[in-house]
RNA sequence: CGGGACGUAGCGCAGCUUGGUAGCGCGCAGCGUUCGGGACGCUGAGGUCGCCGGUUCGAAUCCGGCCGUCCCGACCA
């Protein structure tokens, strides 16, 4: 280093409380005037404008200091609230032996969403996707129902091969999960846990500045037990959410179900097939024959594959299939539609001519909506032939009856009667009843009073950190930019300095971070040489809870301008006043709501 | 995986149709004037035009392949 013609430290401009300074012109925070290109989700536009994230490939986000900042403190709610129910922390590995998911059947199970990979010595490993395994084989240790109930979670890194990351923070490659898993030796142990993890998660939420909707939802690869998704009302959420607007029904699409009117039938005329030629969907066929063939009078018959076996599904002609539903009525994830070709081969038709009648040796699910009707259109299985009078108790050889169609916006809530609403939300916690999967696989088994073993029943619950972060953006946002709440705000005051080179304006500024820093509030003194109006633009879009302003004119007529955030009410209070008043409404925030 | 779009300086973009070795705005550096809501002047730095190959005297531009990123559909915290 130069040290001969170095410039003297300037010590009148640091901090005389002895803490280091938080000074915006030393600080790493690039902030962008324009919308990043490739960005459609609010939150994902304003972390990257505001200095908080960059991506470095798809999926994969780096945290600036400010993200940092804001993740650590969503961190802590989420710790804090855990401890309350009576969490023990751990950390286990993110680098797992195949071996410990290979007894657990998912190394088999999960497809491509897992990362896999091999050692040096050709043995393989997984990183972890999440961590029922590890946590129900540390679980071994447990021998007595004198040991239960436990309650242990991490925060931990997991890593997701997703087919598809989008809209920033929402839905990422490597991402930040606090992951728990209550054990217990009986159901009502389970139920305790899981009751005590809603409430957690509630308050959790709610403290972060989110306002949750629990929904009843599908376990997917979890398992099969009750399971409750924490949704958010977000234009950028992937789920459609059902809820009534008359009681608490509220539900995922995934498991959603609605009452249905009746529909007469009309005078069963007996089995007929009748010419439809190039009528080949449900709309052209009901506007060719819209007394006999209404989309409503028609059945759908849709070709999945189950791995290698073929399912006709048989839907009402206005009702659309939910695929969620037929893979856990299937119990299996590897399902799919069928390919023409594989459909021709199958039924001797091409799409849009199908039906099940008089169809053999084939798996056939019907859909609930179907049950009891007769006098329906389905096509023949030969091009530009249909049939009439269909009675599909009679005509076909209906293997099960199941609920396989999506529910839509308008119908009626089946528990009330009021009218159900369909709208999108993001997914921000999740909670299972496991049950016994996990516990036998690896011999997780406790005695009772009597002696007697027991499979430990098993709870798996998650917070996606940063998901949870971009959600807090996307409900608190203005026009200007981020509104965080003081609980998770990067900083809970910035100082706008108006005149940094001016020594009285600086010298205010100075002692006013001394005094709120002593106080033990988050400062960041923006001490750069901007322009006042580039200055606020930042604070707001950074969104900081409160700002006060210091420039010459408040110095000298002693009463400084202060601002909240949300809102940007702008208020005065003498400059002998700001600090304590900014450490009574952040002393009272901070906690979150 | 299927469909669509894009890839040129840190960011946002033009140039490509009609090949001649790269430009605009913002940002950045220096100097000066400014300063309570994204200032102005002057000077300047910064680019393997995603990668590989082909066509051509010559390729950001034409052709082929690959990679990457985003968006729309099937998956999950």
């Amino acid at each position: 280093m130069d040290r001969g013609s170095r410039a003297p430290v300037d010590y009148r401009r640091r901090s005389q409380s002895g803490h280091e300074s938080m000074r915006w012109s030393k600080a790493f925070i690039p902030t962008l005037r324009e919308d990043p290109a490739d960005a459609e989700a609010i939150s994902h536009k304003l972390l990257v404008r505001g200095g908080f994230i960059r991506q470095l490939a798809a999926g994969s986000y780096s945290m600036l200091p400010l993200g940092q900042r804001v993740r650590r403190k969503v961190s802590e709610v989420i710790r804090g609230e855990m401890d309350r129910i009576g969490g023990q922390q751990m950390h286990l590995p993110a680098l797992h032996p195949a071996e410990i998911w290979q007894r657990s059947g998912r190394w088999y199970d999960i497809a491509d969403d897992m990362f896999r990979l091999k050692d040096r010595k050709g043995t393989d490993h997984v990183l972890g996707m999440t961590h029922e395994e590890i946590f129900a084989s540390l679980a071994t240790e447990l021998f007595s129902y004198r040991d239960l109930p436990q309650i242990w979670y991490q925060i931990q890194t997991k890593f997701r091969d997703e087919p598809r990351p989008k809209s920033g923070l929402l839905r990422v490659k490597e991402f930040t999960m606090k992951d728990s898993y209550t054990l217990d030796i009986d159901e009502p142990g389970l139920d305790s846990g899981f009751d005590k993890h809603r409430e957690a998660y509630f308050r959790i939420f709610r403290r972060i500045g989110l306002d949750p909707v629990a929904v009843e939802a599908s376990s997917g690869i979890m398992g099969d037990g009750e399971s409750v998704e924490f949704m958010m009302r977000s234009p950028a959420g992937e789920d459609w959410i059902i809820t009534c607007d008359g009681c608490d029904y509220r539900a995922n699409v995934e498991t959603a179900t609605s009452a249905l009117e009746d529909i007469a039938d009309g005078e069963s005329s007996g089995l007929e097939r009748f010419p439809t030629p190039d009528l080949t969907t449900i709309k052209a066929l009901a506007e060719a024959h819209p007394e006999t063939a209404a989309a409503d009078h028609q059945i759908k018959t849709l070709v999945y594959y189950v791995g290698e076996e073929p399912v006709l599904l048989l839907l009402r002609g206005d009702h659309e299939l939910q695929e969620q539903k037929l893979k856990d009525r299937l119990r299996s994830e590897d399902v799919r539609p069928g390919q023409p070709d594989e459909i021709r081969e199958l039924l001797g038709a091409d799409p849009g001519s199908l039906g099940a009648v008089g169809v053999e040796g084939v798996r056939v699910l019907a859909d609930l909506a179907l049950q009891g009707r007769e006098n329906m259109v389905t096509g023949a299985n030969e091009d530009g032939w249909h049939y009439s009078g269909v009675d599909l108790e009679r005509d076909a050889n209906v293997g099960e009856w199941v609920d396989l169609r999506a529910v839509e916006d308008g119908e009626t809530c089946a528990v009330c009667g009021a009218t159900l609403s369909r709208w999108k939300g993001v997914e921000i916690g999740h909670i299972f009843k496991l049950g016994t999967k996990y516990s036998k696989a690896f011999e997780a088994f406790v005695q009772d009073e009597e002696g007697v073993s027991h499979p430990i029943i098993m709870g798996s619950y998650g917070i996606g950190v940063e998901r949870a972060m971009a959600a807090v953006v996307e409900a608190n946002n203005d026009e200007s930019g981020i509104i965080w709440p003081v609980s998770v705000a990067p900083y809970e005051v910035v100082i706008t300095v108006i005149r940094p080179d001016d020594e009285v304006t600086m010298a205010a500024a100075d002692a006013l971070y001394d005094e709120l820093v002593e106080a033990g509030v988050e400062v960041l003194l923006d001490d750069r040489d901007e322009r006042p109006g580039v200055k606020f633009a930042d604070a707001e879009l950074i969104g900081i809870p409160y700002r006060v302003t210091v420039g010459p004119r408040g110095v000298e007529s002693g009463a400084l301008e202060l601002v909240e955030r949300r809102g940007m009410e702008k208020s005065e209070a003498p400059l002998a006043e700001v600090s304590g008043e900014l450490v009574e409404v952040i002393t009272a925030a901070r906690f979150g709501v």
